[in-house]
DNA sequence: CCTGTGACGTCCC
DNA sequence: TGGGACGCCACAG
């Protein structure tokens, strides 16, 4: 095998890719979280992956959003609105402060913290 | 081959 | 609850 060829079926990429796939419609992820999934080395990776796919990949980027909920800034700017239009659409609430909560909408379920727990 | 950089996370204050 | 520092690693130049 050949994790450093791109086009390898088991290749890092292909891995994460395919754990954001495994992510529902309305619930969201976090890059740490996709790492363990993938296998891969640490976060970073991931964002790195998700920063190289091309529009139309068919992977659901825009469900992959840091360990506090809310919406990695980029390089290329533009597309953390996008991300966030995309996410509404699919009924992903927002705070006030532009947040996603995780015990929500994470997945998988980190925890069985009730959002209401005392 | 070596260096810089990035869609992050965790620890510590 | 918030902010700063360090760690980790694949990729491009």
């Amino acid at each position: 095998m050949s994790p450093r060829n791109p086009e390898s079926p088991d290749s890092l990429y292909k891995r994460i890719y395919a754990a954001v796939r495994r992510i529902p419609t309305g619930r969201v992820s976090t890059y740490g979280r996709i790492a363990k999934l993938a296998k891969a080395p640490g976060p970073r990776v991931v964002g790195y992956a998700m920063a190289a796919l091309r529009d139309g990949s068919s992977v659901p980027w825009q469900r992959v959003v840091n360990h506090k909920g809310e919406i990695s800034l980029r390089k290329a700017g533009d597309g953390q609105w996008r991300q966030r239009r995309l996410l509404e659409a699919e009924g992903v609430h927002f705070s006030l402060r532009g947040r996603i909560d995780l015990r929500a909408y994470g997945w998988p379920t980190p925890r069985k913290t009730p959002p209401n727990k005392a």
